[in-house]
DNA sequence: GCAATTTCCAACCAAGTAGTTGCAATTGGC
DNA sequence: GCCAATTGCAACTACTTGGTTGGAAATTGC
């Protein structure tokens, strides 16, 4: 097993976004990182240094992976009303990125927030909302997005208020998936909306 | 300093609340709480016993309190998003309910979470949302709140995303404030219109 | 002032923590 | 088969935690 450095930060890694998922950065042990991978606690510490940098590691690693998943294609509010959903299943079959997020939130302070979340991957992100709703500026784009990823991104992490749903867990998510897509699409028309009416008022360049 | 029961009860909890809104459950310390509040350590174990326990109480307290100071009242699309929009600015000001239902649903399981957030006082909100609404049914008003509430408490604790927006702290509040206000209204004003073609297509008892 | 209760103080316990270290075993390239 | 790098093992350090305990001091109703 020895040699294969790759693999044994893939292990690492894998086994820490677990970890960090379940308990977040202060509550997850080292220790049992190191076991959940099968390889041994220095490991952590030469190849990703501190706790917290391999937090960071986990956090980058895992918002790529979704980014990638879930792309925003296509044109017009359906278009990004469909988004709003891919990513709501994507949450709640597997709900490791919302859950690193929140925990980023809670546990650390403003500045000490990692770099891949505060703006990095998320302004590609917003480029693409644009491209989706050709006219919408580049502040309102953000607003949307941040809505519909607090939507799909609360959902996983807040099991009290689901129960104000009836039915099945399952029925639960569906009927949330549906208000969530519904709040989308009717949001991104309303931009659009907006920005031909401005448009037409004030022809740009 | 003695003797006066109620009084160490409250220097308790008002210390607790803070305490838990800022490191979380696993994460609170217990002589923190007791130094802060200038009282000792076996109070706490006296009058709200485990940590667990006390945790539940300071979350039903600030559930409580919140509830009252931001009633729902009026009538119609604009009173809901009058209420989302109050409701945004009491958790900007204070974002410590929100962090303590986070950190309830990051760090407790399903099955653990404490009473008060689980229906108790929530269900209430459910009702009044009706009232406000009037012919939009209970399981569209339960949607509704849950994406309300999951924007104004995701706002404080998502210091990350916050990024996208451009200007200074206030302003970026601001925006965001206008943009969930503008959801809640746009989605309560479906709903309502929704409840409406339904009750003419089957006139209702 | 007296008695009952509440509170403070300080130490204590068992358990668990991040991070380090020295050494032997394993592995792959050659 | 040899050598250099990687890894497992196990112990260790220095520290922190929730929760408990025993006795002395402070407070209030009467």
């Amino acid at each position: 097993m020895a040699w294969n450095t790759e693999r044994t930060k893939e292990l690492l890694l894998a086994a820490a976004t677990a970890e960090f998922s379940a308990n977040g950065l202060a509550g997850a042990r080292v220790d049992r990182i190191a076991a959940a991978a099968g390889v041994n606690k220095e490991r952590i510490y030469q190849y990703f240094g501190k706790k917290d940098d391999l937090f960071d590691a986990v956090l980058a690693a895992e918002m790529i992976r979704v980014m990638t998943e879930v792309p925003i294609r296509g044109s017009g509010p359906e278009a990004f009303g469909d988004y709003a959903g891919r990513l709501f299943d994507r949450h709640t079959t597997d709900g490791v990125l919302p859950r690193l997020v929140f925990w980023e939130g809670l546990e650390r302070g403003r500045e000490t927030v990692s770099r891949a979340t505060r703006t990095d991957h998320c302004a590609i992100k917003v480029g693409q909302v644009m491209d989706v709703l050709p006219g919408v500026d580049r502040e309102d784009a953000a607003d949307l997005l941040i809505t519909v990823v607090t939507l799909c991104d609360g959902w996983p992490v807040l099991p009290q208020i689901d129960a104000l749903l009836a039915g099945s867990a399952p029925d639960r998510a569906v009927r949330r998936r549906a208000a969530i897509v519904r709040t989308a699409t009717l949001m991104a028309g309303a931009l659009l909306t907006d920005a031909r009416a401005k448009e037409a008022a004030h022809p740009g360049v």
